[in-house]
DNA sequence: ATGCCTACCTGGGAGC
DNA sequence: TGCTCCCAGGTAGGCA
């Protein structure tokens, strides 16, 4: 599955491969893929083509590519999430094709940019850009809800924002989880990072954020931030020339994990079995001794 | 406002 | 062999 990590090789990616490119068409093989473009195929076609891929940026789970159009700045922006299942495949031309191939876009030089997403959680579409809530420069107006990640220099060391993230997490009573997975309060973090950090301070997922301090926040937030570059360290050495690779199978089983898909194993630090449970509709996994049920009162 | 729940999707695997 | 059911989960939107 797509997190930050994996999300942030794929826009390493675009940018060694696709940046400087014109889009010269794009084919929608899945409707349902540009669910976010009103205009549907026809307005995406008209605001890419013709259009260079001048910048490739990403906040979160989030990417998206700044297009110019004759040396000039569009104000929009082609935004795709992954979802849990997308990828961006940069393949040469005249490719073969592929069981989930969604859209397509065919670039001046011959190369093919490919969004290619079995469940259909993602999408791409052209959407305009607003100026940044939280930093200088533009992002999609469809994010602006969407909180800074912990690789973002707001959110390092000892900033403003970070101390005001830890208040504002501190001010909720939902479960800690549930604000690890809220994109609102930090962005870029799903299920297996969320599982991950959570693991490494040795804290239970339903902890209400309220009761947390300061310093255990911090500390979270800290753990979720070594994970993250941990896993982007690990997941950046492995694409080759022609492929932006986000195969989350592939990425995750070779990142040494020590509570998510773990249960049966004893935990690395106690010994203890790892067992899974259901939180929120999801799967969570924890250590029964390091991640104590938190108590009433 | 806050927090929780469900729908959206598809394919792989288990169970029968 | 082939059917049905369950599961994975990011996010939007709906509801209490």
């Amino acid at each position: 599955m797509p997190e930050l990590p994996e999300v942030e090789t794929v826009r390493a990616g675009l940018e060694e491969h696709v940046v400087g490119h014109e889009i010269a068409n794009v084919i929608v093989h899945r409707h349902r893929a540009i669910r976010l473009q009103e205009g549907g195929e026809r307005e995406l076609q008209g605001l890419l083509q013709g259009r260079t891929i001048a910048g490739a940026h990403r906040r979160g789970k989030y990417l998206w590519m700044t297009l110019t159009h004759e040396g000039e700045c569009e104000d929009y922006a082609l935004v795709v999430h992954l979802g849990m299942s997308g990828q961006l495949l940069i393949k040469e031309a005249d490719p073969s094709s592929h069981t989930h191939l969604r859209v397509e876009f065919q670039l001046q030089s011959g190369r093919n940019l490919w969004f290619v997403d079995q469940r259909l959680f993602g999408y791409v579409a052209a959407l305009p850009l607003t100026p940044d809530p939280y930093a200088s420069g533009y992002i999609p107006a469809m994010m602006t809800h969407i909180g800074p990640d912990l690789l973002e220099e707001i959110c390092a060391g000892e900033t403003k924002h970070r101390a005001a993230v830890n208040r504002k997490i501190r001010k909720s009573n939902r479960g800690i989880k549930a604000i690890l997975l809220d994109q609102e309060f930090v962005s870029g973090i799903g299920n297996i990072y969320a599982d991950e950090a959570l693991w490494r301070v040795g804290m239970h997922y339903a902890r209400p954020a309220s009761r947390l301090r300061a310093a255990q926040v911090e500390e979270l937030l800290g753990a979720a931030t070594d994970v993250l570059h941990e896993a982007l360290e690990a997941g950046g050495t492995s694409f080759d020339e022609l492929y932006v690779d986000v195969s989350g199978e592939q990425g995750y089983f070779e990142r040494s994990l020590a509570a998510y898909g773990r249960e049966g194993d004893p935990c690395e630090r106690c010994g203890r079995i790892i067992v899974r449970e259901t939180y929120q509709n999801r799967s969570s996994y924890r250590c029964p001794k390091c991640q104590r049920k938190p108590t009433r009162g």
